[in-house]
DNA sequence: AAGCTATTGACCGAATCGGTTCGCTCGACT
DNA sequence: AGTCGAGCGAACCGATTCGGTCAATAGCTT
C-alpha cells in the first residue's frame, strides 16, 4: 500500500492533529531546519510513523502545499457570501470563513505565509506553482458587487479595504500570543473595529446608538 | 582580550550588519536550530570569527537579548513627544521611532516576538528576566495627557487605540514580503490611515478637505 | 493461539552542529 | 623594507542530529 493512502484511510483527528504539528513546525523552522523528529513530537506519534505515512519529508511537504491549495480554492469557491452587497457585512463573513479554517488548522496561515520565504530548491519550485496559481487574498478580495454609494464621500472604498486587510492581519498576528480562549476575543474585537468603523465612514446622520 | 570587546571595537556597521544576522537568523530559527554557519553568512563573516567576537552562540544570544532590552530603554524614555496632546499625533510620532528603530535594525522587533516563543533552557531565564522588565508596548503607551475630548461621543479612545496597535502590527507583518523600497510605502499607507480616522472619529464638521 | 496490521524503538551512515586550531593576509609602525 | 599582530577563512574536531530503515512489539480479528 502506497504510504500515501495509509495516511489517508487515517481517522480525520488524528491526520489534522499530524497536518498541524507538521505544518507549525515547516512555518516555525523552514523545510531544511524541520525535523521529521519535530513534527512526530508534535503530533504525538513517532517519527518512524512520519515516513510510514508519507515516505519522505519532501512528500510530507508537498502534501502540505497541494492540501493548503486545496483549502483556498475551497475558501475562495465558498459562494456562501453571494449576494452580499454590504461592504462591512462581506468583510465580516470573510473573516467568518477565515476563522472556522483558523481553528481547524491553526498554523494553516503561517505555513502559508512560510512558504514565502522559503528558498531550499527542493521544495521550491511546487510553491511557484501554487503561488503563481493562487493570487494574493488582498487581490482576490475585490469590491465587486459591493455598494460603494454608502461611504461618506472623500472615503476611497479601496483605502478602507486596505486597511482592514491590514487589521485583520495585526489581530491575527496576536493570537498565539495567549491562552486559546483568546481567539473568541480577537474575534469579538475584531467585529467591534467593523462595527465602529461602519458607523463613522457611512454616510447619512452620524449614528452613536 | 575579550572577545566582547573586539566586537564592540568593530565600525559601527559591521556591527549592525553582524547583529541584524544574528537577530534575523534566531527570530526565523529559534536559538537552538539557528546556526553559527547560517549568522555568518548572513553577515558576510565567517563562523570563526562569530566565535571571535562573541565567543560562544549563547554569548552572543544574551548580547542580543541585552541589546534589545537597551533599545526599548532607549526608545521609551525617549522623550521628543512629550506635550503632544492629540491622539493620532501621537500614534504617528510612535510610528516614526518604531520605523527609525527598524530602518536600523530590521528584524529586531521579529526578534522581541521570537523570545516570546524560545524554550530552549540554556537562554529562557535570561528572556524571563527581560520580558518582565519590559511590558508590552500596547501597556506602555497610555493614553496619559491625551486630549480624548476630541473624539466623538461614542467613541471609546482606548478601543481605537488597541484597533491602530493591530493596524500598526499588521502593515509590519507585510514590510518582509517585499522590496526593500516599499517601507516607505507602506509607512505612507499608514499615515494616510491615520488621517482618514481622524477626520472621521473627531467630532465637528465632518471634514473632507 | 495464530495471523495480520499499525506502530514503534533502536539503529544506520551521512550531514551538521558548536567550537577550536592554524596559517594566511594586510595595514601600522619602525 | 622589514616586522608584527589583529583579524580572518579554511579545515578540522568530537558530539549531536539528520533523514530514513527495519526487526520487533502491541493490539485486534478470527
Amino acid at each position: 500500500m502506497e504510504p500515501l493512502e495509509k495516511f489517508q484511510n487515517l481517522p480525520e483527528e488524528k491526520q489534522n492533529r499530524i497536518l498541524n504539528a507538521a505544518m507549525g513546525a515547516f512555518a516555525a523552522n523552514g523545510y531544511k531546519k524541520a525535523s521529521a523528529g519535530d513534527i512526530a513530537k508534535a503530533a504525538g506519534i513517532s517519527k518512524a510513523a512520519v515516513f510510514h505515512y508519507f515516505g519522505n519529508k519532501r512528500a510530507l511537504y508537498f502534501y502540505l502545499v497541494d492540501f493548503c491549495s486545496g483549502m483556498i480554492v475551497r475558501v475562495l469557491s465558498d459562494g456562501s457570501n453571494r449576494g452580499v452587497t454590504d461592504f462591512f457585512e462581506k468583510i465580516r463573513l470573510a473573516a467568518d470563513v477565515k476563522i472556522s479554517v483558523l481553528k481547524k488548522h491553526p498554523a494553516i496561515f503561517a505555513f502559508l505565509n512560510s512558504m514565502y520565504f522559503e528558498t531550499d530548491a527542493e521544495v521550491r519550485p511546487r510553491i511557484e506553482s501554487l503561488l503563481a496559481a493562487s493570487e494574493s487574498y488582498e487581490k482576490r478580495f475585490t469590491l465587486d458587487g459591493v455598494d460603494t454609494s454608502k461611504f461618506k464621500e472623500g472615503i476611497d472604498p479601496a483605502t478602507v479595504l486596505k486597511m482592514l486587510i491590514r487589521l485583520e492581519e495585526g489581530v491575527m498576528s496576536e493570537l498565539p500570543h495567549s491562552g486559546r480562549v483568546s481567539m473568541e476575543k480577537a474575534t469579538e474585537d475584531f467585529y467591534r473595529y467593523l462595527e465602529l468603523l461602519k458607523n463613522n465612514f457611512y454616510r447619512g446622520e452620524d449614528s452613536q446608538k
